[in-house]
DNA sequence: GTGAAAGCGCTAACAC
DNA sequence: GTGTTAGCGCTTTCAC
């Protein structure tokens, strides 16, 4: 034996495993898993022993192991369009944030598409994680499409705009909060509102629902919408089009960023934000406040979207009865880009 | 048999296993393993007839048992302090999206605070989970410690703004582009370049440093930093303490958010970007072109340093001989947020 | 309370 | 090429 390479084996990397504790211990590999999960009472001569063990070795049990034989699983997956856009990196703070105060881990899976080979492919890949539940963001195309792929015997929230009677869902009410802010800028004497919109997530998102709605209601004219990429510069063309248009003194925007584009176009093109024209955007995002002159907008709260959407999916892990459903409509944020109608629309100044 | 309730067991949502697979195909277990995996040949025949059963099955590997058997797995773990803010959710765009490309699936762990047990928390849930490797985002100080608190035997990959011998990294060279930025700022004819920084990693981050190296090496006077928070408002109450103080022309912030809350701090007491003061930023965050003025700055790459960090990752898993480093200076962006300095020094306005 | 035995779904080693 | 055998690290019966 003196022969041998010390440590040849026995020093190797292979981390310990619950049978290395239970030897240490002097119990069986059963009682550790005893202490472990806190499955039996163990008496407290054997639990002391075993918690040594398990410090000593710097024991940590395989995540595998206990997947594949308990069939449950302490990782949640979510499932995305997209991951670092404002509202989803938010959206995704949130439910990490939740997960791991509930003892879950999160994994993610990125939809590159509505295509059905990117929507199979994501699906694929997380399914044959062993989870416990799945969080999806059904902020777009891609997020739709995922959700109607997942089979239904797995606990599954939907975070959106929209209502989804099937499925626990969490929502932000837009459809409301978009009628409220396209309300207030008529009620600031523009005939009408003019509408940019992001890429919806179906035919039409409850953004543009809700300011045709308003305008509906108001018997005021509907103009066109307008379509912006998730690019902010997008938005800039956008608004220099606009201020070329006759009529144009109110304009609302998907979101905060794109609004911001849209001013940027207005003020290339010499119009003055909101003495010529009033711009409104969406979301409150951090810099929103801080831009010159600061966005009225409305308040989506993405990150206790992602925490409430958390909470729900426990409950349909869990088996927990609850109401299936957490909703919240966005504040109006009136700030310095809204204001009265000029007293006439200003002409249009190119060529 | 007739009597059995139809489907009962075989209808449960039990998923299908490789040995249903083999049932149906009509082959050995291992069989369908070497078509999975492609570890050996197999005849067509069977191959075909292998297929045929996992389509038709809807048969999907179990990566529980996969990882439990193989001591591989196809999970490469995130440890980061935020997944939120600009840089963080970019970067772990690029890791991402390189990870989902090479067949991997990213899980996030997040490392609440530097503090010990926020550490060993993360670190804990994180390995417990059989995983292929780990990135770690080393942009604060959470991130230092989750790194010195990781095992040496797990492939692993640094990302950061320093260098560091002892991993694989892939790294922004924010100390030379922080000290280009300067030597711009200076050669418009600014005496010294005041600076506001954000929550450092270690006692001082490359930004920090160039922008020092910079004013030592033109002997300018070096003004103590400010210190914001991550938060862009906490910019603007810095804004303004700058407006009232004597002799700054040149403010160089630690992230364009700040910047544009100092730019709103400076305007709110009546300061002129570019005019009276010049600020630069730090990232190119999307808005930065949009702002008014424009906003001069670095250009970070953040999502490009997570793909080339999973990258790196790929070859210390597969055991690749690299250089294990991957390093990009930022490019100076110069737009209007930044000009000649004042022919004399403004006046403090204030009381 | 505790241990012995079984087995989760898969891959690796070894015959043939 | 293909099947048989063994076993990854755990939890779960089931005796005692």
């Amino acid at each position: 034996m003196g022969d041998e390479a010390p440590g040849r084996w026995q020093n190797a990397a292979r981390p310990a495993t619950i049978g290395d504790v239970a030897a240490l211990a002097g119990v069986s590999v059963p009682t550790v898993s005893r202490v472990l999960t806190g499955s039996a009472r163990v008496s407290p001569g054997k639990r002391e022993a075993v918690e040594g063990a398990i410090a000593s070795l710097n024991y940590r049990p395989s995540a595998a192991a206990r997947a594949l034989v308990s069939r449950r699983s302490q990782v949640v997956a979510i499932l995305t369009g997209d991951t670092s856009r404002y509202g989803y990196a938010e959206t995704i703070r949130g439910i990490e944030e939740a997960a791991r105060s509930t003892g879950y881990t999160v994994m993610i899976a990125v939809v590159e598409s509505a295509r059905e080979d990117d929507v199979r492919q994501a699906v694929q890949a997380t399914l044959s994680h062993s989870l416990a539940g799945i969080v999806v963001l059904k902020f777009d195309a891609a997020g739709v499409a995922a959700l109607d792929a997942l089979p239904a015997d797995i606990p599954t929230v939907a975070l959106s705009g929209v209502r989804d009677v099937a499925r626990a869902q969490a929502l932000l009410d837009e459809t409301r909060a978009a009628d409220e802010l396209t309300t207030h800028l008529l009620s600031l004497g523009h005939r009408t509102v003019h509408h940019v919109r992001v890429p919806p997530s179906r035919r039409e998102d409850g953004r543009t629902t809700g300011w045709r709605r308003a305008l509906r209601r108001a018997g005021a004219e509907i103009p066109s919408p307008l379509d912006a990429t998730w690019d902010p510069a997008s938005g800039v063309v956008l608004g220099e089009r606009l201020a070329d248009t006759t009529g144009v003194t109110a304009v609302f925007c998907g979101n905060d960023e794109i609004a911001m584009g849209v001013m940027r176009g207005l003020s290339n093109a010499g119009r003055r934000v909101p003495d010529d024209v009033s711009v409104a955007g969406f979301d409150d995002h951090p810099l929103s406040s801080l831009w010159s002159p600061a966005l009225t907008t409305a308040r989506q709260n993405f990150a206790e979207l992602g925490r409430r959407g958390m909470m729900l999916l426990t409950d349909e892990i869990t088996g927990v009865v609850s109401r299936r459903l957490w909703s919240e409509r966005p504040a109006l944020i009136i700030r310095e880009s809204t204001g009265v109608a000029p007293r006439e629309a200003p002409q249009t100044q190119s060529s």
